[in-house]
DNA sequence: GCTATAGTTAAGCATTAATCTAATTACATG
DNA sequence: CATGTAATTAGATTAATGCTTAACTATAGC
């Protein structure tokens, strides 16, 4: 499977996930995004450094400032991997209706 | 925000990812799903009560056992949640997806 | 070289999460 | 009702996470 522990890991934190929405239209520097988040800069910093290690954004350095983007092709990843646990398996018929969920307990 | 922190967190463990992935073809029992790791059965009673308060999966008695079936509900908002991440822009309506009404005439 | 700015790395701490063993609940069956 | 089976809940332990302040690196401009 493409889709990596550590992104998963990565979108487990809500920070990260409007960090990565804040991403979608554009690069932005690192005290950008910082100053959307009631956070010090180093927790920011720490949750780029996740994102980035998930290859979940990319960075490139100009000047005094770091500019972080966001990488799609992760993205797409994951959602392949949910389009796959929809679909269930070709070669087996698919299940089409779970039973309704009595409260089991 | 359709999807939930709950969500989230619970894909973020690969036992639990792969409970989803058996469970893609069909419901199982907890025993059934169990057998699959090398795992204790109270390890594995936890991580469906994760996935059960995520709602990522349903559950209902038979008898002595516990059958538990994907919601993909919870998985196609999740879907949808990275296409939005994907598409960029949020001014813009979406309207690739237009219900099958009838032809405008 | 000196100073200011942008950002990260280090160290420490509190909270959460994953796992185990032991005990408990729920159901079936003789 | 006693026993066995399926599964969860309780309690404890260890590892991982998320946050902070303090210190450090890198670049720009003088």
């Amino acid at each position: 499977m493409r889709t990596d522990n550590k992104a998963f890991k990565a979108l487990g934190d809500p920070t990260r996930r409007e960090v990565l929405a804040l991403l979608r239209r554009g690069e932005m520097t690192a005290g950008d995004l910082a100053e959307h988040f009631d956070m010090t800069k180093p927790s920011m910093s720490h949750h780029f450094a996740v994102l980035k290690e998930a290859d979940l954004i990319t960075s490139r350095r100009d000047g005094q400032q770091i500019w972080y983007g966001l990488n799609t092709t992760v993205v797409q990843d994951l959602m392949a991997w949910a389009m796959d646990l929809i679909r269930g398996d070709e070669t087996t018929p698919i299940k089409e209706n779970t039973p309704p969920n009595e409260e089991a307990k």
